[in-house]
DNA sequence: GCAGTTAACTGATCTATATCATGGAAGCTT
DNA sequence: AAGCTTCCATGATATAGATCAGTTAACTGC
């Protein structure tokens, strides 16, 4: 029997003081989304935001809720997922520090169609979607910008439908790890510890595949040297095997 | 054996003259998306649209082309959809009169990440990206129109992964024809008939399935009296039933 | 109206992955 | 450090749907 190892992964990435108000102006002024901006423009933009702080596990809002606000993740990493019925959740993506997530305009008296849960102790920002709608319309190349944001989730999302459609198993656990790897990977002497509490679970969630079949997957990959991982941790070793097969041929 | 039926569907859906320059205009006007501007600055965006004609068949773009262009269908049906190497394809819309597609914003440089054919004869109306960014500067509210476009488009792209990774082949087939039968469906004495050529090997590119299973469902339900069905066609008989076929559960 | 082509139907078989079931390891809790 | 809970590994079995294959029906063009 292989014997799993203690996690590396550190749960506690903030302490209670990350949310504070004088904070929250360099946060704001370090997203991409905000750069180019006047210094005068972001402090008034600042003013709209506010921020709140989860621990580990709590939900930030459930799929259903009056959507009416925009969030931005400030510190922690926060799953979003839509949740079926019968248990089996589908996970959309593991958000870090500057993604957006919540309702980016002010379609008249919407629902948030997923449910958004923190993985580690988080802090978000959030500022109400009409603020949100008037700075966009102040600031015309945010409103560009955000479309560019939802276009390159869009394109995220049919592709992940192509994957689902035409790869197997196999390969979409391998393209998975890659794109964790990428977006939330620390490099650790030789690997690349990806950054987040991750579960067979969560793995099976964002392959649409059963944490059965993934323990398996993660089992060989972790015998052939590609990864090494235990309880709610992965690193990759070997990237290159990874991208080999994820390969569509 | 049960007998098909000859199609009802019309392929010929324009004549040569629907592009014609005296008509964008008018087709632009029509467009939810820019009502509420005026008369004059409807003429001026209109300056910027030039229109393209193609026989069913033929492709407007291919996946991997420069993105350089924004169109608009004025008028017949158009597929939307990714190629895998292997004939595994992914259909993502069926598109119709008013739809957008291709280059929504100037990213720089980038792709189509999808490639479109025409199911019938179409007439296209088609702006230069940056020509669009421009007009999107000088009108914030369209701006924000175009981002609760694609944003509707990534929810419903989010929804359909769940579908696939939760729900059967049959109830994501039922599904679709609901989906199909109100985006294109056109009322015939007691049946709703789905106005595009649809065959089996599309639905099971919508479905992420093959056509033979396709098929295979296609006949049970046309036995069970929910559908009527031949070459290139689908009509929707008890919409009713359909429905309670769809429901997750 | 006939020949050729493409789409659809259906049977037989196979397989990737889900399900069901059990045991073991990691990390909390007190 | 003992007990509890959660997560992970892995074997045995079942099955939805893919694959392979052969036939029939609708449309197209001459």
């Amino acid at each position: 029997m292989k014997t799993r190892r203690k996690s590396p992964v550190n749960l506690i990435t903030t302490d209670q003081n990350a949310c504070s108000i004088n904070l929250r102006l360099r946060i704001l002024g370090r997203l991409p989304f905000f750069a180019g901006l006047s210094q005068k423009a972001l402090e008034s933009i600042n003013q709209r935001f506010n921020s709140i702080g989860y621990n580990a596990g709590e939900f930030i809002y459930f799929a259903g809720d009056v959507a009416d606000k925009l969030f931005v993740v400030a510190e922690g990493k926060i799953k979003i997922f839509q949740h079926g019925s019968n248990g089996r959740n589908v996970m959309l993506d593991i958000l870090a520090e500057g993604d957006f997530f919540g309702n980016l305009t002010v379609l008249g008296a919407s629902n948030y169609p997923d449910t958004t849960q923190a993985l580690t102790s988080t802090c978000v920002l959030c500022i109400q979607s009409d603020g949100f709608g008037q700075i966009l319309n102040d600031y015309p190349r945010l409103a560009i910008k955000t479309i560019q944001v939802v276009e390159k989730r869009l394109i995220a999302a049919n592709q992940r439908v192509f994957k689902i459609s035409s790869l197997t198993v196999e390969k979409r656990i391998a393209f998975t790890l890659l794109e964790l790897g990428q977006k939330l990977g620390v490099q650790k002497d030789n690997s690349l510890l990806i950054d987040a509490p991750i579960s067979r679970d969560d793995l099976a969630e964002m392959t649409a595949a059963t944490a059965e079949t993934v323990s398996r997957v993660m089992s060989q990959f972790q015998s052939n040297g590609i990864i090494e991982s235990g309880r709610l941790w992965v690193s990759i070793i070997n990237m290159e095997a990874l991208r080999d097969l994820s390969k569509m041929e």
